[in-house]
DNA sequence: CACACATATCGGAAAATCGCGATATGGCGG
DNA sequence: CCGCCATATCGCGATTTTCCGATATGTGTG
């Protein structure tokens, strides 16, 4: 992850924002209370994939990578916590792509 | 083109920019004068397409294309005159995209 | 261990994208 | 009208992406 992406990079995180199901994913998230009660709190640990997978519709398995997909483009975290994973938006890494959109592009 | 896009909209900007050359390409409009002269003031109408895909080192389909992509994307505008088609960042829209992002992902 | 559950990964068919050469369109000059 | 040039569009094979069902992995519970 360097400081100053080229032009590689960012068009690699452009491609995981490329799907509006995983764009809408990503802005549900910003609002964790959004999603049915869990045990964890979702303020903290993320939401869990099937509360995510019920919202966008898709099947299990499409979710999942869905969630790779923003996880590997460093948009989001995941934190597992017995047998669920829990997502959580990586408001750092976010900012710093918007500012490299605004500078940078 | 709405005042708030929603995920699809923002979906269909990020594909655009999901090649790494129409990144560059929009990064280079970003100094006109950087391209070889021509008739018209480039700062003004644009960059013709026939600069952009000499240094994109891409086929001349592929380069009117690629243009294409960004146009419907609205992060360019184009300006025919006479046989020649220039290409400029619609710096408003670009703004308003990061401003998007930056506030709505 | 057996079982249920949540998630990850595999494998593949369908769809979309990519980038090109060929061809069409349209302006300009003779 | 004819040829030339810049650009747009068409058609296509190649590659990649998409999304799924099936299956594997891993965790908690009895």
């Amino acid at each position: 992850m360097s400081e100053h992406p080229d032009a590689d990079d960012l068009a690699l995180a452009f491609k995981a924002l490329s799907n509006p199901t995983r764009v809408r994913i990503l802005q549900w998230l910003k609002d964790p209370d959004s999603f049915p009660p869990q045990l964890e709190p979702a303020e903290e640990v993320g939401v869990c994939l099937k509360h995510i997978q019920a919202r966008a519709e898709v099947s299990q398995s499409t979710a999942s990578q869905y969630m790779a997909a923003l996880q590997s483009a460093g948009l989001v975290t995941s934190h597992r916590i017995g047998q669920w994973t829990h997502y959580r938006r990586d408001e750092d890494r976010i900012a710093r792509l918007a500012e490299h959109i605004r500078t940078e592009l």
